[in-house]
DNA sequence: CTTGTAATGAGAACCATTCCCATCTACACT
DNA sequence: AGTGTAGATGGGAATGGTTCTCATTACAAG
């Protein structure tokens, strides 16, 4: 909760001012919500997380950071838009989503799992005239905790 | 539209009557147009090609497919669910979302792409603890007719 | 302190999806 | 072929996440 460096908060604070917007209370207390969760979070969990913050407030706030492009929108295997910081704020790395409970967690880069997927997006751009957005992939798998469960 | 092979029907009505479901001629043309598609389909690219289909009906028969386990819902970039046949039927594949115009492709298997996937699977199955389903990845980034639009 | 502009909160509006129910149809058994 | 039973269909109502509207409030500058 104050785990949050200083120059996230400044980088924010400047880009907001970029489209003539102010870096309120509200639009911090998301910033560092979604630093400090490591995870894309959706908008119930938010909720549950800040303190005081109406629905609408959290869509728009939301809306606002995204737009100021420190935060973007992770799109999981339920139907629940997901929020984390985007990478430059946040460091590179990729997802995972748990096709059972739909939690999304962020993978830390190791250097096999970087080699493969800089491989993996170099042949779908030579073999599918695609451009792999900025080497972001989502996977899709059953977590751990939900292949404990019984059924 | 007469191009799909009759085991795939013939497997289709089979898995229906497994669940006491019939293999009714709206379901019939579903499967048809999802397996001449050759990508995921929302449910207004479907309601657009098959004729006088009801869009409670097109829900609804859908979702009896995917509980026969012959169809399976795709998520993509934008907040509309896209179906295909499940994998048995229709073909080891990867997908393909562009993150532009939200319109998912196949990716057809490569061995260079097979083996750059597996071994990213390999990894996350090795570090986060994670079954990783089925071999299953999607991708985001940019189909090459978006990225020659002018903006 | 005044004023202009952005931000907030509550609820209405929207839209994809799901649910309901009366009607229709397919298959099994005469 | 005729009939009965259960599944399937279609139209519309209901649901739920997300977006929009607008009156009110909070800032920053003069």
């Amino acid at each position: 909760m104050v785990s949050v460096a200083r120059p996230v908060h400044d980088e924010v604070a400047l880009r907001l001012a970029g489209l003539e917007q102010r870096y309120t209370p509200i639009r911090r207390a998301l910033v560092t919500t979604l630093a400090d969760a490591g995870r894309p979070l959706s908008i119930p969990e938010i909720l549950a997380s800040v303190d005081e913050l109406p629905q609408s407030s959290a869509y728009r706030t939301v809306t606002a950071l995204i737009e100021a492009g420190v935060v973007r929108r992770v799109t999981g295997v339920d139907d629940h838009g997901r929020f984390e910081l985007t990478e430059d704020l946040a460091g590179h790395h990729h997802h995972l989503a748990c096709g059972s409970c739909g939690t999304v967690e962020d993978i830390a880069p190791s250097p096999r799992l970087e080699r493969a997927m800089a491989e993996a997006a170099r042949v779908v751009a030579e073999e599918q005239g695609y451009e792999v957005t900025s080497h972001q992939f989502d996977l899709v798998g059953v977590c751990s905790t939900c292949r404990a469960l019984p059924g």
